[in-house]
RNA sequence: UGGCUCAUGGUGUAACUGGUAACACGUCUGGUUUUGGUCCAGAAGAGUCUAGGUUCGAGCCCUAGUGAGCCAACCA
């Protein structure tokens, strides 16, 4: 499960940053890494892939990482998503150093708002949004100067404290650096540093009337906890130059500063990443939560049933670097299956059951015959199963007449019944529509599985599931298909992305036939039903509800 | 007055301070197998965006193009 000495032999760019700086002298006990989200949603896999790359560099490095809760924008978090994103941190199995929130920074941060204000490189903008959307210009063009811009030192730090008092309201003004407004970076260009908000903020309650914008809570954050490196991804490139200036005009001295570096995002076939956009799905009710089996959302893996070793592995492979890709979902069903073979219960499940009726077994007779619950390991002990004259199989693993590519049940062929008997396809009853309804075939008494007799060695080239008719569960199972029909909805940058999604992404099986050891099936296990693929326990619902976690590989030709 | 970033088989990532491309997934063959799973063996598939340059030698360095992404929220 773990391959790290073939896949780790290779570092990527972030490593060799850090190893570099290394061995350029700095000290290896101060460094520090964060993992800093937005509690504005739920995380997804994208998250995951930060998530593996911060704590795995923390362990790579025995350095601490900080959890910190980028909450600089009330409007948009709230408590839930505090909570899912540390259950989802955990379950993948990592564990943060410090818990930390920027709002735990606010006071820190007017603090040195107020000294940029002394220094002559902020100021109070009185203008509305639109006009400084104006003045900024674009980026073939120089911005203007806001005519607030020249305001006395004493009067900026007056309006603040009116600001920071709740003296103005909403959209009244703003706190901005004094940069540069000719500056071919867009940021650099007199950048607001706090806005009005009147609401209620989740953790400082009604104690702010102003909040600070990202960049310029950020980079303080990482400094005030002394993070060494703080990577994210490459939409921030351009606010590097922001993120330094900040931390080179803040009263701090003979403090380590912190290092921005940037990556590529992780991106999934047939599937978005946009919390935005993910959110509208569950708001919308197209999706039954953040955690739909069908959500790309680490609740939504973990509810479809990937293991988080799974996820663990898969965020390996895709590795990191700076280029824009999109990885296949293929990689993601790899890794998930990779995984589950090892650890999954075996049982057997028929989804669209056939009568299959034993003609030359005795209707009176049963048997208990014993089954491997895991070929892989021998340690997952056997079970049993119960057989008689009459069983269930899958209605599409027989054929009245087949082609030698088909090595399922047709008539006058023998196939081997799964911890069985071999049988031999007889007949068939169908009703007035062609349905069939009934297969009756014959079985060999000597074929026992297990039996040892050459009867039961004989070569069969196909082997089916089955259930006992007169011994088995109902069962529901959800199965699942690629949420988009095309390949990179992301691209999309409409709002209509909604109009990609496969209408057919979920179908569901209300009679499944499950071999009566479903019965104890647990839900912190993980199954296979054989042929079938892997399935888990839905959280949500009663414990004869499964949802397919992905299917087996398939090579069937015919 | 535009700036920054990226470009290697279908996909993703490698290739140490230059020595004619490697690994994984996927695809295709064959073998084993009481899961058309697993496992094992093997194959095809790029000559590294283009054009110049430096060099004995360039995927790596330089120049110029081309293509793609990001930046003009009081979002993060």
């Amino acid at each position: 499960m773990n391959n790290s000495d073939s896949t780790n032999s290779n570092e990527n760019f972030l490593e060799q940053i850090i190893k570099n700086d290394l061995d350029n002298g700095f000290d290896n006990t101060k460094l520090r890494f964060r993992f800093p989200p937005e509690p504005n949603g739920y995380l997804h896999i994208g998250h995951a892939k930060s998530i593996c790359l911060n704590f795995g560099l923390g362990k790579l490095f025995s350095a601490p990482v900080n959890l910190r809760f980028d909450d600089t924008n009330p409007e948009k978090e709230n408590i839930e998503y505090i909570n899912s994103i540390k259950e989802d941190i955990k379950w993948l199995g990592f564990n943060w150093d410090l818990e930390c929130y920027a709002s735990d920074y606010f006071d820190k941060l007017y603090d040195w708002a107020i000294h940029l204000i002394k220094t002559d490189k902020a100021y109070v903008d009185f203008q509305d949004q639109e006009t400084i959307s104006k003045q900024r210009g674009i980026p073939t063009v120089p911005g203007e100067k806001s005519p607030y811009r020249e305001r006395s030192v004493n009067e900026n730090l007056d309006n603040f404290q009116k600001m920071k008092f709740g003296k103005y309201n909403p959209g009244d003004c703003v706190l901005r650096a004094k940069i540069d407004m000719g500056s071919p970076n867009m940021h650099m260009r007199d950048p607001v540093l706090y806005r009005i908000m009147n609401t209620s903020h989740h953790r400082t309650k009604g104690e702010w009337k102003i909040y600070p914008t990202y960049d310029w809570a950020h980079g303080q954050s990482d400094f005030i906890e002394q993070v060494s490196h703080s990577f994210c991804t490459l939409e921030f490139e351009v606010h590097r130059e922001l993120y330094d200036w900040f931390l080179e005009n803040i009263d701090q001295k003979n403090k380590l500063i912190p290092k921005q570096r940037e990556f590529a995002r992780l991106n999934l076939s047939y599937t978005i990443m946009s919390k935005r956009k993910l959110g509208e799905l569950v708001d919308s009710g197209l999706v039954e939560g953040w955690d739909d089996p069908r959500m790309p959302t680490i609740s939504g893996l973990r509810r479809r049933g990937i293991p988080p070793q799974a996820i663990l592995n898969f965020c390996e492979k895709v590795g990191v670097a700076k280029r824009e890709n999109i990885i296949d979902y293929a990689l993601l069903d790899f890794c998930t299956r990779e995984v589950l073979n090892k650890i999954s219960y075996r049982l057997m499940v028929v989804f669209d059951p056939v009568e299959l009726i034993i003609t030359n077994y005795d209707e009176n007779k049963s048997e208990v015959l014993l089954a491997e619950n895991n070929p892989e390991d021998e340690k997952y002990g056997n079970r049993e199963v119960s057989f008689s004259k009459n069983l269930l199989i899958e209605r599409e693993d027989f054929k009245e007449e087949a082609n030698r590519k088909f090595f399922r049940l047709a008539l006058g062929k023998e196939v081997r019944l799964k911890n069985a008997y071999i049988i031999k396809g007889e007949s068939i009853e169908k009703d007035n529509k062609g349905n069939i309804k009934k297969i009756f075939c014959s079985y060999d008494p000597k074929s026992k599985s297990g039996s040892g007799s050459p009867e039961s060695l004989r070569k069969v080239k196909g082997t089916i599931h089955w259930v006992d008719k007169n011994n088995y569960e109902k069962i529901s199972i959800d199965i699942y298909d690629r949420l988009f029909k095309i390949e990179s909805p992301d691209e999309n940058k409409s709002d209509d992305f909604k109009a990609q999604l496969n209408k057919n992404s979920l179908k569901t099986f209300e009679n499944a036939c499950g071999e009566s050891n479903i019965n104890n099936v647990e839900f912190d296990n993980y199954y296979q039903f054989q042929r079938k693929g892997y399935f888990k326990l839905d959280s949500r619902n009663s414990n004869k509800k499964f949802n397919r976690t992905v299917t087996l590989r398939d090579n069937t030709k015919f």
